[in-house]
RNA sequence: GGAACGAUGGCAGAGCGGCCAAAUGCAUCCGCCUUGAAAGCGGAAGGGUUCACGCCCCGGGGGUUCAAAUCCCUCUCGUUCCGCCA
């Protein structure tokens, strides 16, 4: 959510930033929002007005009772009964002018960065980096979707996974099943060098859905429990960001990096009937997530540095991979700035994205209450958020699994997943 | 699931309904002393909002009252005991 004061203080900076956002319904909100925020900041003045007076009032009466008046304490009783009448009224309208502001900010997306691009669109996002390992041409026998090849070879079976648990749930055996651990594994000891590793809860509350942004707007792409009030988390961001939610933090705890291998639970409502063969887009997966918080001077570093690390686990499989940067036009509704990570599948003919690493300002930990406090000075600054997939395992398997077929059907393992594979170097078939 | 108790500033820990944004200790910062440090002495210092006055914040929410950290209700979390159980 955007800092109000801002908003008050550059308007036309506020209103010029969110232009590139090609989306004139953010700029009404944005008249919106600046008008209730001066019919209340008009309702404080006049309720604090109010609020003195019972104060003082309310000290006057205990005076008086101890000097023994009680006809001037009932006098100043009565008086003091009056102005809290008044203000009853105007904390009424308070709560509702101020509730009406908080929906309206809540719905007004994150300042992009200086340096994205300008666009309308997915269409518009630039490439920044490859495509690299991209070779000439793909052979024929790499052009077989992998759900072919996986269930072929016995590693892949949506037919039993749909039996236990419905559509759009996958399962993995076998050699398959190592693959996709071996690629957490991977991906986690690629940066236990800076990341903690974090084991989160992976059913969290209501408050903590809400504190990332995923909650209300979005209520519909998670799996809820209602009898128990809880949610699967749809990404280990969720409750990563929400470690420190709330907590005051000192400026040498800064950047916190964090990471967390942890199953990732999404209904992918609206998207029924979309690449529902193999494990393009599935209900239940499992994803090694890396997450920073920091000082905003820190920021910029941290999103190269952050890109660079999803990249190298990337790059050491070998995999044909590109690198995007988000356009205004795409970015989302809380980020200041995305990179994201795509890798060619030719079975299945298109760039899958794997990984999408964001910086989001203070956008985030404003909502999540994180903040911080320099030494030697008073007061406290909201911290800067970023995350990123350090690897999202469904289409990275997938992406391996089509590059890496054989003429005889077989698939090689990367060298670099070979010592998670109990030394296995290939998938046979049997 | 049942019962009892608890939740106050970075931590610990006081707090008769009014003189409480809140004692005290530790930690922190500044100064004095010292060659330097420790000790000692003196001082500063919670968060939010506001140009400021002020207003708000004692786990969350609600209530009683002229006035709530303090009384009542409720929720959450914690500790202990009982029950149940991987």
């Amino acid at each position: 959510m955007l800092d109000v004061r801002l908003i008050r203080t550059d308007f036309e900076g506020v209103r010029a930033a969110l232009t590139r956002r090609a989306d004139p319904t953010i700029l009404e909100q944005l008249d919106h929002a600046s008008s209730l925020d001066g019919r209340l900041r008009e309702i404080i003045a006049e309720r604090d007005g109010a609020r003195r007076k019972v104060n003082e009032f309310s000290k006057t009466v205990g005076r008086l009772r101890t000097a023994g008046d009680t006809a001037a304490a009932q006098a100043a009783m009565a008086t003091s009964r009056e102005f809290g009448e008044t203000e009853r009224g105007l904390t009424a309208e308070h709560d509702e002018v101020s509730e009406a502001l908080r929906q309206v900010l809540l719905r007004i997306p994150n300042l992009a960065h200086p340096d994205v691009p300008d666009g309308t669109g997915e269409g518009d996002n630039p490439l920044v980096k490859g495509p690299v390992n991209m070779p000439d041409a793909f052979a024929d026998h790499q052009r077989v979707p992998h759900w072919e090849t996986a269930t072929a070879l016995g590693i892949l079976d949506n037919e039993r996974a749909a039996k236990i648990s419905g559509s759009m749930f996958t399962m993995q055996r076998g050699l398959g099943a190592t693959l996709a651990r071996a690629l957490c594994q991977l991906a986690l000891d690629n940066n236990a060098d800076a990341f903690e590793e974090i084991r989160p809860p992976t059913l969290v509350t209501t408050a903590t859905l809400t504190a990332t942004g995923q909650l209300p707007k979005f209520a519909d792409d998670a799996f809820a429990i209602e009898r128990d009030d809880l949610w699967l988390i749809p990404t280990a961001e969720v409750p990563l960001t929400s470690l420190y939610a709330g907590e005051i933090l000192d400026e040498a705890a800064l950047p916190a990096l964090l990471m967390a291998h942890t199953s990732c639970f999404r209904r992918e409502a609206g998207s029924a009937g979309r690449d529902t063969r193999g494990m393009l887009r599935t209900h239940e997966f499992d994803k090694v997530e890396i997450l920073a918080v920091a000082l905003p001077e820190q920021a910029p570093a941290l999103l190269a540095e952050m890109t660079a690390r999803a990249e190298r686990t990337i790059a050491s499989l070998g995999l044909p991979y590109r690198i995007i940067e988000i356009c205004t036009g795409d970015l989302g509704q809380s980020h200041h700035r995305s990179f994201d990570i795509e890798v060619f599948a030719p079975g299945t003919d298109c760039w899958l994205e794997v990984s999408s690493v964001s910086w989001f300002s203070d956008y985030q930990a404003r909502r999540a209450d994180i903040r911080f406090r320099r030494r030697g000075k008073s007061g406290t600054e909201i911290a800067h958020t970023l995350n990123g997939s350090a690897l999202a395992v469904p289409r990275v398997w997938a992406a391996i699994i089509e590059n890496f077929r054989q003429p005889d059907a077989s698939v090689t393992i990367p060298d670099v997943l070979v010592p998670y594979m109990r030394g296995a170097t290939s998938i046979a078939p049997r």
